[in-house]
DNA sequence: CCCCTTCCGTACGGTGACGTACATAGAAAT
DNA sequence: ATTTCTATGTACGTCACCGTACGGAAGGGG
């Protein structure tokens, strides 16, 4: 990655350095390169060691959990109002869960090492990263519960809003396949449900991509979960 | 509470403080309190300050989020490895999440403010905490692919375990009402599920008293999430 | 151009859990 | 002892989702 693609304004694509002044971006920036992450492109694997840390800027992450006949459920996402790896933040070498680009795009990769060197105590990344943690435990909790009482149509509602949040024109690469693996059901039941948001014209999909178009339209069809979780991230850079 | 029961052995009975030196258990002593906490006592409220945290002894907690309809489902439980009111470890200064004791029992209370400035950067209760936080979330994660997942039964079998691994003797108050509730289930499946389990001779209950009589039998029946859990906060202190 | 792969629609029987409701039994209260 | 309350057993119809399977349609590569 060329030198001129570490600019501040790139930087600041992601929100957490969006959020920094000037002085603690410059001091940070030996410690930052900015890479091209690619579909599928797994950043971590339960159980081995994190070598870098991801600020996404216009990329977006999976976390999930695998069970041992392969099942797998998503329990995170990570889009650029924050960071992957955040178990580095809280001390572990290793990660505990299998981390994964679902949409590519560009993120800000910094060394673990350099991680735990610079992000001190008392540093507004610090702060900002403690205040994330908290949002990624809760988006978590939440879905717990969401999983538990929610129809597949809510919470595919949820998901699509989740990611429309987090990139740039309301247009994302997205096989049924793929959603009935992060949401933890048949794909058939994914198509039923696409089927039913697309004919109430909230939103277009064809072979793999998927179209936004009516955003209310899906905020009023996903359970409350949405919002909480919404609420919560935005609570976490605005104040 | 008197001031014998604020020894040292009983400051033990959690297993945070009991990974201490006895330097830094003296240093933070006039900060503790040991209280007793009641059967449903609400420690938080969603969105309401955090006046203290508790580390039980041989109590146990419950985080759950609700629903505005008021449906709830457990998201968390904490006994005497961990800590209730992690977001203030944090920085936050509200609860996003319901808390109440769900197990009475004993726990170790200090003041919110305590908490930040004596538990500093670098302590070792700083580091068991930023452990402890991510066992908590690797709690939910996984509890968040079970809920997707698992069978009633299964999840009944783990909240079980979850329970015994944290009490003395094997024996604990618990309805079939109260948790359904924590699963997010109807009382009768809890009927069903632990009707099956007494069947097989693993556990024993009457009128709102649970026995293990048999925890491999139980581990055998639960799923692999039970094992992930508890490995991760096995770790917590371990290593 | 045709093949082949990918992606999506749909169907069918099966089932686990749902909402609801009622009955019983032990414990507590009077 | 009788009443009252709480905890548990159980039943019935309903439904969302499951596992599986097959066919069609859209694109990509040869």
């Amino acid at each position: 990655m060329s030198e001129t693609e570490n600019g501040n304004s790139t930087l600041r694509g992601n929100k957490l350095f969006g959020a920094l002044d000037e002085g603690e971006l410059e001091r940070l920036r030996p410690h930052l390169e900015v890479v091209a992450l690619e579909l599928k492109q797994v950043l971590y694997e339960a159980d081995k060691p994190i070598e870098y840390v991801y600020f996404p800027i216009d990329s977006v992450s999976s976390v999930i959990a695998t069970m041992e006949d392969g099942q797998a459920v998503e329990v995170g996402t990570i889009g650029n109002e924050g960071m992957t790896g955040l178990p580095v933040f809280l001390g572990a070498k290793t990660a505990p869960l299998t981390s994964f680009c679902q949409i590519p795009g560009k993120a800000i990769r910094m060394a673990s090492e350099s991680l735990r060197a610079e992000v001190v105590p008392g540093s507004r990344l610090h702060e900002l990263l403690q205040r994330h943690t908290e949002a990624t435990f809760v988006f978590a909790a939440q879905s717990s519960a969401c999983n538990r009482l929610h129809s597949v149509e809510q919470r595919a509602a949820r998901w699509l809003l989740h990611t429309h949040d987090r990139v740039d024109g309301g247009e994302f690469a997205l096989t049924q396949e793929f959603l009935s693996q992060m949401l933890g059901v048949r794909r058939a039941s994914v198509s039923a449900a696409a089927g039913a948001l697309q004919g109430e014209g909230l939103i277009a999909y064809s072979r793999g991509n998927v179209r936004v178009l009516d955003r209310a339209g899906l905020e009023a069809r996903t359970c409350e979960c949405y919002r909480v979780i919404r609420r919560e991230f935005d609570r976490m850079i605005g104040d």
